[in-house]
DNA sequence: CGGCGGCTTGATCGGTCTCAAGTACGGTGG
DNA sequence: CCACCGTACTTGAGACCGATCAAGCCGCCG
């Protein structure tokens, strides 16, 4: 439950006060944040938007990492996904943001508002296909995360080491931004557990361990076979 | 794992020669495919369209019920959702469908090319906001059925119930057109456990069980506080 | 009436959670 | 440089929830 503490390294408000640059607009919607946006930094653990907020915004990862997540009726925390360098979050289809979204570690992000986006979209039929196709993406995610939530442990487990893998560096070597409660609340299991497997695995020759962040897969065949 | 009878009393081509009405195209997208679409029908258990097919159809429920599911490794089957009356399903951003879709019981549905749908969304922004729109209520709904699973079988089974009566009738008798092995599948329990939950919440006064599809809401209050 | 599929109920097993210590690591201050 | 502390992580023992295996029941249709 939430043991992570809530040190918040930069005061948030919506405004967004803190941008720390910003380049002309050129066009392009969703693709063009980079021209159009105002980048800016959050500490770690520090709340970009929280669940029921207006959402105002569009994030793109520069560097760090964020998660997104709620909090259940029983006090669990629920996490959503981890955006790491170049993903998008925080663009909605309604009015207010469903999830909550906070900084893993000290993160730098791109910001664009979002009626920008929506009112580009409005005449360019071509920046509206890319906001269906973002949203699209984010989706099919979604599937497969739900899909994670009704493996075993050890799979699930796999099949998270096995996606970082791909979205880190596409290497065998990771090096994890989130810390055991994160993986644990994003699997649907406890840390404990998350714990656990992760040993089992290394006693499997599945992976290595040199340190509780730093992880290599050792035999991805083990893994992707767990994966189903 | 798939005690059901693979019956298809349709039998089913990409074709879908078995139209049976056709409509003048007026305009609009996909809240229009009452206008521009074909309508169709399905018997018991017939698949409408497989996992990694082309998704060249975009489908409406008029009447019945559809499930749209994915094999796991091990051989269980997950259900990604039920579409009612109204709901449309099949409407894919890339080339091929994600899940596989099958009739609950007979069904019709109304009809349209993809490819009709997306060249208009290409002229009319509109229309690509719907598409966008469609999406994001859809991610949505994946994403509380993915907060689902990660509760307890009383939870997801109450949860499972004020679902349906939402979006059956409204009211609190309901009549459930698919089976214990579907609803299992769909809330990621065994068929035994959602039975065994059901007699429970009997025994609670949370509800009535005159018949095993027939569910009448005794305690709203008691299932929504299981929801959390 | 018999048979079959869908559902319920019972007994036991097993995987994950819970509660509780113990360990490793990084930072801070003496 | 080391002692200390706090946090993150690991490990262990036992409880509990849902899965599994196995019967039995019910409704429907031939």
């Amino acid at each position: 439950m939430l043991t992570q503490t809530e040190l918040r390294t930069v005061p948030v408000n919506h405004s967004h006060a803190n941008a720390v640059a910003r380049a002309a607009p050129i066009r392009g919607g969703i693709g063009a944040i980079e021209t159009m946006g105002s980048q800016m930094k959050f500490g770690a653990n520090a709340e970009i938007f929280g669940e029921g907020e207006p959402a105002e915004y569009v994030y793109k990862v520069v560097t760090g990492a964020v998660r997104t997540y709620k909090i259940l009726g029983d006090g669990r925390r629920q996490i959503g996904g981890f955006y790491l360098p170049g993903d998008i979050f925080g663009l909605e289809i309604g009015k207010e943001h469903q999830f909550s979204a906070e900084a893993i570690k000290g993160v730098t992000v791109l910001v664009v508002r979002r009626s920008a986006i929506v009112a580009l979209a409005e005449r360019d039929c071509e920046v509206a296909r890319e906001l269906w196709s973002f949203t699209g993406r984010e989706l099919k995610r979604v599937q497969e995360h739900m899909l994670l939530l009704v493996k075993s442990a050890q799979q699930r487990v796999a099949s998270f080491l096995l996606e970082m893998s791909k979205r880190l560096t596409g290497t065998d070597a990771i090096e994890l931004p989130m810390s055991r409660q994160d993986i644990a609340d994003y699997l649907g299991l406890t840390i404990e557990t998350v714990s656990r497997t992760m040993t089992q695995l290394v006693s499997e020759q599945a992976i290595g361990l040199p340190s509780s962040r730093h992880i290599v897969l050792r035999n991805t065949g083990v893994l992707r076979r767990l994966n189903g």
